[in-house]
DNA sequence: ATGCAAGTGTAACAACTATCACACATTTTT
DNA sequence: AAAAATGTGTGATAGTTGTTACACTTGCAT
């Protein structure tokens, strides 16, 4: 940090795929004269709420984030879990009703960026990777959200179940097909709430699935056995 | 196909959303030039299958066509309806994973234009306005999806059909407040498909807010008594 | 080591919905 | 006008899940 004017300390955002164009060179260009702010978050705490109006793009440069509707029943259901780098609410931005879907609250400690929707607009312009970029990363969430739809459409525990049992298979597969054992990535709380069933009823299913042996099942660790009645038990 | 640029037929997106920014007078500076397909579909056909890729923005010229999905169980589950014009499949076009993930079917005989990715591209680039309305349409999409998870996690039939008359009510009364009647604009085989629940569930539950006094229900004419008592239906 | 918090296994019961089956009403076709 | 196709009302039964409650385990903090 020596030279000419550098000794501004533009926001790091080198590891985010939307700003990927952005290299620490060329920072200056793309944040100077910008109007933003960054804002810290205890872990637990509220980023926005359901309904809340949407004014800028959030970018979360450290920490995570989760994100979960509050149904009219009073039910939750946790939509997705969001690690840093990543943007926030990318989506709603520019959605004539840009209100919040969702409920986003802090996992850790976290530090968000903030740009108003006329600075994104004008870094469109700017910068045409950028806007290519941010299309992309906008229709994967709804790519995203389009599988969550169809998983929830899963009526009973036992398919939901089957279901993320064989998608945690090919994701251990991709690394080692002879490998059968995983590690759930959540708790059966978190689980439970992804599902928008109640964890009772999980815990219930899972044996029931380790009974008919498909499965070994040991605390949070998962074992394959029977792939082909795992299939079956989806439909 | 004669000389002069006059007596070319551009096709016609004036009431394209998303389009609005192309007036009739500069339809040629649009379209000359660019590589497009129209394509005729009759009433039933398929235009895409959940799972087929997506190479092309498609819009919708004339006609209908609804999308549903396939769930693992076998199961239906409408999404939408859209009618004509309108794009079709926008959001996927730019995913990583650029597939339907869902079939698109017509509901009447149709007219579609397609357009490459590429060439689409060369047009965010011709026509920033362009480029934004097709964000803004995006990022509807996504606030709509969003939605239909929040209804999709009602869980009971009571909740969702409850929920379905408030939201068409409110439709009602954004013309005028007085009127408290409406035609349901599905019939029960459909509106349960869209809910993924069964007919002959739909239709008891229907018969159960009636006895209770909340709504009056004839044939597909329903008439809200008691909006108070629908409202407590959703907890 | 002890106590506490969080996560997990499990049971009994009530509530809800799918499934299957069929009668009846309405609209469209012939 | 009759026949066919579509849409609607309703019943009985079985299966699945929510609800509530409690025992047990594990890891962590005091």
């Amino acid at each position: 940090m020596v030279p000419t004017s550098e000794t501004h300390n533009w926001p790091d955002v080198s590891d985010c795929p939307v700003c990927s164009s952005i290299s620490p060179e060329n920072r200056e260009a793309f944040f100077g004269g910008m109007m933003y702010k960054t804002k810290h978050y205890k872990k637990g705490d509220v980023i926005a709420r359901q309904g809340d109006i949407c004014k800028y793009l959030y970018i979360l440069l450290k920490g995570a984030v989760k994100t979960e509707m509050v149904t009219e029943t009073g039910g939750q259901l946790t939509i997705e879990v969001i690690k840093a780098q990543r943007p926030l609410a990318s989506a709603f931005l520019f959605a004539e009703n840009n209100r919040f879907p969702v409920d986003v609250i802090t996992l850790e400690d976290s530090l968000v960026l903030m740009i108003p929707k006329d600075q994104v607009i004008e870094l469109f312009q700017k910068d045409a990777a950028f806007m290519q970029r941010y299309i992309t990363y906008n229709a994967n969430k709804t790519q995203f959200l389009s599988h969550k739809l169809q998983v929830l459409t899963i009526k009973t525990i036992k398919g939901k179940l089957a279901h993320y049992i064989l998608e945690q298979l090919s994701i251990c597969h991709s690394f080692s097909p002879k490998i059968n054992t995983f590690l759930m990535d959540k708790n059966q709380t978190e689980l439970a709430k992804s599902f928008g069933v109640t964890r009772p009823a999980l815990a219930r299913t899972l044996a029931e699935i380790q009974q008919e042996g498909a499965i070994k099942a040991e605390r949070n660790k998962i074992t394959v056995l029977n792939k082909t009645l795992l299939q079956n038990m989806l439909s």
